[in-house]
DNA sequence: TTATCTTGTTGTCAGATGGACAATAAGCTA
DNA sequence: TAGCTTATTGTCCATCTGACAACAAGATAA
């Protein structure tokens, strides 16, 4: 097993003295969001401590005292999940005075997208103690967790509607109606098929893949990847992303 | 003078371990932006040491060991300036492990709006080596301040089409003109006037003054107030501000 | 083979919005 | 009182938005 280096939970409440070649008092956590089937999910890891017995945390752990903060979190998603690749953003730092027992502990928050490719893929690698939660149902959280989640929820759906984030949870090959569901997930809301296409395809952000759906029992649908790279010149010369 | 307590500038670069009570590491940079008729300028510190010579720097300081990160910002801002109840947010963690010489410093970096009440009481309250300067025209700068300078500038210009915080940089009492030179000095570019003003005035955030401008050559303009109240409710039922 | 079901895709239309710019009003100065 | 500057209101048209109808394409079942 990946060691998680949960601040708190692998350690008693003076890890923080021994733990070697880390910065003191300043952790890592992320939040990890995958959507499942038409389901934002967030990755939750189980505490084992008799102290928070029953309750969840954010996966996270200590920023080594040579490493970028950036490559901290993606080092630690990776020994935790064994995978690579994601999209990845610094979300706020908490650090408010009595949020972590007995030791001032600051943390970095950040926020991941998993691919609806290696959704699966997350949780299997990794313990029994990781595994995916519903945002719209979570379970309880150790220190001020929950408070972060909230925090990154706010920013997911407010980045989602202003920058092309949310291909990142799809496959790379996807419907209009999967990125339409996408959007309904998150927002919480529903949205009218017609002119959510429409207002998609204006963008000219995606390419077909000059593909059908398969196996579906009914008329199959397109399929489109998003292009990065008309991405790149459309945002060079002034067009704002908005849904 | 106030102590400014700037990493690195009034320390020599093994200050870390003198400092006291504090979380070694970990320092707090504040971007104070403030409107000069129609210039965004930021606020900098001449650094004095050989070393840094003519170069500039953020505010900043030491984060308290038993002190929130809201507080310390604050606390640094009014040491520096005497000014209290400014805008403050945070804006990013920057952490590069060779940003600061020596040692590994991470810093949290907080944005503050100065409202043009108090633009001129700012950098005439503390020391001479602190100035307003133009975020067009910005000096050399120590360290990765040009970096941090740069992105909170991003932040800003996305924000304030985005949220009404644009308003914490004017007067009180301000004219719908007033409003519009702030958007234009932030956002770089030019607005029709009716059409701004039908914009605003659609959503209801301004309450009339019942007042108009005083001693100005042609006819005077109205005067209005930002009405965070009707915000707050608005904001409640789904209303989303944008420009 | 044909009806039927489900989803995909295109069309239509009224109302709202946004950008360009004309027109008028109000107050100061010469 | 004319002329200047800015404030404020009005108009027009292209575009966008939201609501919903209509048609197309497969798959399934009678």
């Amino acid at each position: 097993m990946p060691n998680t280096h949960i601040p708190g939970s692998q350690h008693s409440p003076n890890a923080l003295s021994l733990a070697e070649n880390v910065i003191k008092a300043l952790s890592i956590d992320n939040l990890v969001f995958g959507l499942d089937d038409d389901d934002l999910k967030i990755l939750l890891v189980k505490q084992t401590d008799p102290l928070h017995q029953g309750k969840w945390a954010l996966p996270g752990g200590w920023i080594r005292y040579d490493e970028n903060l950036r490559d901290a979190a993606y080092r630690l998603l990776e020994e935790l999940t064994g995978v690579r690749d994601l999209y990845l953003e610094q979300l706020k730092t908490f650090g408010r005075v009595d949020r972590f027992p007995s030791e001032r502990v600051v943390t970095i928050a950040y926020y991941a997208l998993v691919s609806a490719d290696k959704f699966s893929l997350v949780a299997g690698q990794s313990a029994a103690d990781v595994s995916w939660q519903s945002v719209n149902k979570l379970p309880e959280l150790v220190y001020d967790h929950a408070e972060i989640i909230e925090h990154g929820l706010k920013v997911l759906r407010h980045q989602v509607c202003h920058q092309p984030i949310g291909f990142n949870l799809l496959p790379e090959k996807f419907t209009l109606l999967q990125l339409q569901a996408l959007y309904e997930a998150i927002l919480n809301t529903t949205l009218d098929k017609p002119n959510f296409r429409r207002k998609i395809m204006k963008m000219n952000l995606l390419s077909p893949c000059n593909e059908k759906q398969q196996g579906v029992p009914h008329r199959a649908a397109s399929l489109y990847r998003f292009d990065a790279e008309a991405y790149k010149h459309l945002s060079e010369s002034g067009f704002a992303f908005e849904i």
